[in-house]
DNA sequence: AGGGGTATGTTACAGATGTAGCGAACCTGT
DNA sequence: ACAGGTTCGCTACATCTGTAACATACCCCT
């Protein structure tokens, strides 16, 4: 799984906390903070389905796009690179040290903590 | 301060390790998991010169290298960075999750805590 | 039918990063 | 004085990321 950029981090939250968006929408939630223009949100989108990181579906015409991964899932690969990388860790970070984010409600945080104890990382699935 | 990339972060380890380094020294100790080629390691460290990660001593018409910030500095920017980019957490992760790295003795990470417990990020300096 | 708005695909371009080669200058042993 | 090894500064080039424009095609209203 090739990780996301930081902006392509931004589409993947507003995805997971709003379900399936259009460009449109995705560009709308993501309005203040980001300030991109509408194209280059696309482009972001566009570049997040041929990395597998989102899903896109045809409503009636309109493109539709989903998160492909649970945020555990996608986060859990991050902390561990994350703490490879930077702390040459191989044993996992506790996801208690996470709890407090915003991001992530009990039963998040509940997968988060399992996908990190797993040992190893988990391969192609 | 640019954030080291993840190349730049095995130099950087390297150098906290063994304190200051030429160039050839560098390179022998990073020889078996990063498979570089000399110039690489070369034109990472100038790289590195430039985003003022590293310093640069002439030392008897040699060039010789070292870190230009500690370990916890480096450090405790990259765990602030990661835990807002990736969590949206503002309040700092506790410095305790990374005991265990092999890159950190006891005196570090007690640096390394002070620095994360600090509001805010660190500014210029 | 024509005009206005929107979606989609395509293309562009700068800066960062990974990776490496080239030529000039230099030291050292023969 | 020269060959061989080494350093150093420069250049190169592919890929990834950030950022965005353009040209079409399409739909709805007047």
């Amino acid at each position: 799984m090739q990780p996301p950029s930081p902006s392509e981090m931004a589409v993947l939250k507003t995805l997971w906390n709003e379900g399936a968006l259009s460009a449109r929408e995705v560009h709308a939630r993501l309005g203040g903070p980001q300030d991109w223009s509408y194209s280059t949100t696309r482009t972001l989108i566009s570049r997040m389905v041929e990395k597998g990181l989102v899903s896109r579906r045809d409503s009636h015409g309109l493109a539709v796009f989903a998160p492909a991964l649970s945020k555990a899932a996608v986060l859990s690969g991050m902390v561990r690179r994350f703490s490879a990388q930077v702390f040459d860790l191989d044993a996992p970070l506790p996801a208690s040290a996470f709890a407090g984010s915003p991001l992530l409600d009990d039963d998040d945080l509940a997968e988060l903590e399992t996908l990190l104890e797993q040992e190893g990382g988990e391969e192609e699935n």
